[in-house]
DNA sequence: TTCCAGGGGTAGA
DNA sequence: TCTACCCATGGA
């Protein structure tokens, strides 16, 4: 990692770099589902970034905007800071820390490369670079994300997640003077658990509210860790039901959150997911949620992307 | 108006 | 384990 700061004012910026495996797809890695795209990400498409505002610490807000640069076989991550003061070592590390985890730089997904390879065309792609898909800093950030996503249009997932973070998130240097560029960062458990019933109510969660309220007192009272889940020495069934304990996460979220932990061997079976195989493997019949996950079947621990990469195919050749 | 979305909880069988 | 019913909210 390398660092430089240069003076602005009050505001500064810090540069950090960090390097990427090879082979890796920047953007491609960011845009790899719709996590780029909710508060507190934004995506700029004119300039491949990612940006987003994150709380170091209490009171401490900065902006982070993250890029690939270099060659395709030896790219590296360049993340600009936007703070306030001085940033410290300490804090420094910390958004390396989250960027490689949001962007899994760690993750080895060389066998699952291989698999594509052997799978024929339609995941040939995936293989240069792409299957990381993009996740939070935090197991709670993602798991509040997943539970708004059940039940509801991705439209009224993006708005439940802007109004959540605009009301219990905390703004950064830049956030009230260019909110349509720079959210607040996640509220933290805390910041959930002691907001007030008005407050809550006007993020429009709709029943998803208590659960997500829970979930955060939980998780403030030291009763529920959820970092514990990425690291766990366990099996993915195991995972799988410390999720389903959780309440508002059922088979779709708690497969959601186990791809989001680096677990692909469960299927997420929602109403995308039966579209897409019914029409692709079924002659648009309708088979049974069992039958529909018999397709990727053959992917093993890789099931979660092998279905992602067929499913984005099948996007690119609708368009 | 009615239906349903990147479903899930609960009760009852 | 399976089914029926209910759950806020908003877009189509």
């Amino acid at each position: 990692m390398t660092a430089r700061q240069d003076g602005h004012g009050d505001l500064r910026t810090t540069k950090i770099t960090s390097a990427a495996p090879t082979p890796f797809d920047f953007a491609g890695t960011v845009y790899s589902h719709g996590w780029a795209v909710l508060d507190p990400n934004r995506w700029d498409d004119n300039r491949l970034a990612l940006i987003r505002t994150e709380r170091l610490g209490p009171g401490r807000v900065v902006h982070l905007t993250v890029r690939g640069s270099g060659r395709a076989d030896r790219q590296r991550i360049r993340i600009d800071v936007a703070h306030d003061g001085e940033m410290r070592a300490e804090e420094r590390r910390a958004v390396r820390r989250s960027i490689r985890r949001m962007l899994r730089l760690d993750e080895d997904l060389g066998p699952f490369h291989a698999q594509c390879r052997q799978a024929g065309a339609r995941w040939e792609a995936a293989s240069h670079g792409l299957g990381r898909l993009l996740r939070s800093p935090s197991v709670f950030e993602d798991a509040v994300k997943t539970i708004c996503t059940t039940n509801v249009q991705w439209g009224g997932t993006k708005a439940m997640l802007r109004r959540l973070t605009q009301r219990l998130g905390e703004s950064g240097p830049l956030s009230g003077a260019d909110p349509v560029a720079f959210s607040n960062s996640f509220p933290t458990p805390a910041a959930i658990a002691a907001a007030d019933g008005r407050t809550l109510a006007g993020a429009r969660l709709g029943y998803r509210a208590p659960y997500i309220r829970e979930l955060a007192e939980r998780v403030t009272a030291g009763e529920l860790d959820l970092e514990e889940l990425l690291t766990r020495d366990a099996s993915t069934d195991e995972v799988r039901r410390a999720l389903l304990d959780i309440k508002g996460v059922g088979p779709y979220a708690a497969a959601t959150m186990l791809m989001l932990l680096g677990r692909y061997d469960h299927l997420a079976v929602d109403s995308v997911y039966r579209t897409f195989v019914s029409r692709r493997y079924f002659e648009g019949g309708q088979p049974s949620d069992r039958e529909a996950e018999q397709v990727y079947a053959e992917w093993g621990r890789w099931k979660y992307l092998g279905y992602w990469f067929d499913l984005w195919q099948g996007l690119d050749e609708e368009v």
